[in-house]
This record gives C-alpha cells, sequence and structure tokens, in this order.
DNA sequence: GACCTATCTAGTCAATGACAAGATTGAGGG
DNA sequence: CCCTCAATCTTGTCATTGACTAGATAGGTC
C-alpha cells in the first residue's frame, strides 16, 4: 500500500494542507466542476476535513492560486539565472516563461487574475503575487537603471499588458497566423517587447 | 402594476430569453454567487422555466458572454463612426472604448475570454466574438493598407494583446503608477500602441 | 374549433457548501 | 508516565443547487 493511501488509513493525515493544494491544481485544472467535497474525495479524507485548512471553498481557490504564482516566480527566476548578463534577452525570455505557464496552467493562470472569484484576501496570494511581479520590476530595471520614474511606469504596465494579453490570446486559442512561415506567439511577443524597449 | 410584473403574472412570458440574458448579465457582474434558479427567481419565473430557453446554466454564460461582445462591437463601431478617417487615432480610441468596456463589466469581460468556463459553443458566441475581433482587424487595416501579411499578423496579435492586456490589469487593479504625474492606462497603451504601429 | 408546439409550473433526486457535534491523536508540561 | 489541550479528523444535518421529468397553459396555424 503506497504511502498516500497508509496516510489516507490513519486518523491524522499529517500533511494534509500542501496536499490538498497540490491535488486541487489539477482539479481545478482538469475538471469542468471542481469541487470542495470532490477535493476530499481525491484526498481519500472526510468530506469536511478540507475546512480545518480551508475555511471555505473561495480559501481553497486562493491557495491554488498563490501556489500559481510561486510556481511562476520560480520560473521567472530561473529565467533570470541564466541570462542576468543580458537584460533585454532575460525580459523577452521571461516572457516566453510566462507564456508557457500559462500554457501549461490555463484554469489556474485565469484565477490568477481573477480578482471577482478570489473573494477571499489571502496574504500568502498576496506576497507571492507580489513576488512575481518584483520579478519582472527589476528585470526592466536592469534594461536601463537610469531610467526615469515616469518611464518606467511607462515601461512596466505596457510590457506586462503585452506579455499577459499574449499568454491569454494564446490559451484562448486566438492568437492569428495568416502566413505559413511558421510566426510563433513568442516571436510576435519579443517583437513587441523590442519595440516598448525602443520606445 | 409595471410591465414586467404584470408578464410575469401571466403564464407566458412572452419574451423571457432576452430578459434572462439581460437579468443574467448584471447577476452575474453583481453577485458572487450568481445561479440558474437565482435567475429564475429574479425573472419572476419558476425555477425550471428558463431551461426552455436555455438547457444549461453554462448556456446562460454563453448567452451573456455574446451579448458582451455584442457591446463590445457596438462601442468599437461607434468610435471607428467618429474617427474612420484617422486610422491611428481611431485605433488609440478603440483601445480606450475596449478598456472602458473592461471597467464597466469586469466579470463578463472575464467570462469572454475563458474558454473552460464556456464549455459549451455557441454560434451565438462565436460570431459575436468574431465581429468584435474584425473591427480590431479592419482599424489596423486602416493604418497602412499596403502592409504585408506577415506584418499584419505581427501588429493585430500584439495590438490586440496590448489592449487586452491593459484592461486585464487594470480590472485587476494592477497598473502600476508611482509617480504623482497623474498618468493613466490609457495614456500607457497610447504610448505602447505608438510604438507598435511604427516597429 | 381542433391540434400541435412552445413555454410555462411543480416536483424529484443527487450533489453541494457550510455548519455543528463528537472522536481521535499528537504535543507539551508537570 | 500521565494528563490536558489543541489540532485535526469523522459523521451528520440542512438549505440550495443543477438537471431532469411530468403535466398544465396558451398561442399559432390549419
Amino acid at each position: 500500500m503506497d504511502s498516500v493511501a497508509k496516510k489516507a488509513q490513519r486518523y491524522h493525515h499529517g500533511d494534509l494542507r500542501p496536499e490538498l493544494v497540490r491535488i486541487g491544481r489539477k482539479m481545478i485544472e482538469a475538471e469542468a466542476r471542481p469541487s470542495f467535497r470532490g477535493l476530499a474525495r481525491a484526498a481519500g479524507v472526510s468530506h469536511s476535513a478540507p475546512q480545518h485548512h480551508f475555511p471555505t471553498w473561495s480559501h481553497v481557490l486562493a491557495a491554488c492560486a498563490a501556489d500559481g504564482y510561486r510556481e511562476l516566480s520560480a520560473d521567472l527566476e530561473r529565467v533570470k539565472a541564466n541570462y542576468g548578463t543580458h537584460p533585454s534577452e532575460a525580459l523577452y525570455k521571461m516572457g516566453d516563461a510566462y507564456l508557457a505557464f500559462a500554457d501549461r496552467s490555463p484554469v489556474i493562470f485565469r484565477l490568477m487574475f481573477n480578482r471577482s472569484a478570489l473573494d477571499v484576501r489571502t496574504d500568502e496570494f498576496a506576497s507571492e503575487a507580489s513576488a512575481a511581479y518584483n520579478h519582472l520590476v527589476r528585470s526592466i530595471r536592469d534594461t536601463d537603471p537610469s531610467m526615469t520614474d515616469a518611464h518606467f511606469d511607462y515601461l512596466i504596465n505596457s510590457i506586462w499588458a503585452l506579455i499577459h494579453g499574449m499568454s491569454v490570446l494564446q490559451i484562448e486559442r486566438q492568437i492569428c497566423v495568416s502566413t505559413d512561415d511558421g510566426q510563433t506567439a513568442y516571436q510576435f511577443l519579443r517583437r513587441g517587447l523590442e519595440a516598448l524597449l525602443e520606445s
């Protein structure tokens, strides 16, 4: 009997919260109607056991969204570590990592940017979201450390908007390519980022 | 007794479907947990009356999303009518109209770009979405009728991504302004569009 | 006027979210 | 080592929900 099933047989799971987040992320991604009780079933515990870790289903969604930001942060950090000495290239590759994350986890990605669905505000969510954002901030600062605050404001908002928007269009399957020269969302994104950095 | 209440007293409502979409849009925007039965109550009919117009709740969501596209199209068309002789200016103002629509109806806006939540595909939704998109297509074509298809592909995707992304950041309250010179999302958007059009 | 179809009402059932009460167990202190 | 307390679980309950069904009403057409 594997470890998970064995744990399910014990009264005290011992590590239920992180397990619920891990299973929750999968369910939210894969099922049309993920639910609190479905999550409990998938974790092998009684229907209200998760409520001792998450008061409501909205708290589960917030925890899963925070976990999404955690993963996105790790992706962005890894890219920066590889291209740290080429700030513009780092930014293009961070955009690509953002696109790839959205492709891998489209439902969580949408949830991460849906303050109406996340009707609970948790510190965990806020701090993870902020950490991810700060990777982008530092990367843009690195492209020109002497830029004015006003120009930085323009760049951070327009660059993030372009990266985020391209990710949304991609997961909504709205990227339009009429020629057959193999242009991709990443190539459009890169050219757009180059244009914004030059402006 | 007003017309709506009078209709509610009759057995045959007579115009229930459009009424359900109108009420549904309001509910989806205003309530944390809009539901099929809540919609029926708000319309003053029995709990399963709406099912004769919408087989499932997902069909209600799809109809409301299509209605959102209908309204967005009207906004974009109105802007084009006013700035038709200045294609670039028309594009900037269409971006502003897009931002304004997202501000007015953030929940519907998110729903319109959430293929996972819209697990039914209706012809109505597809045609209204396509009509809205085509306003953008024509507007970009108008800025330079001689542009190549490959350049057009780059422009339509990056411009739409920038406009959409800026709208998402705005309704998620993520537009960051560190200076107090009154810069707005529209100003960032406009500068970004200028940069993309010049690239 | 009869018939048919569209559109409604009323009912049913399984699943759900949230809440409550009690059971189990792990950790800490005496 | 034992006791206590809190954390974490199980079981149960209730109102509401989505989807489905059966029957009632009424508008349109022939």
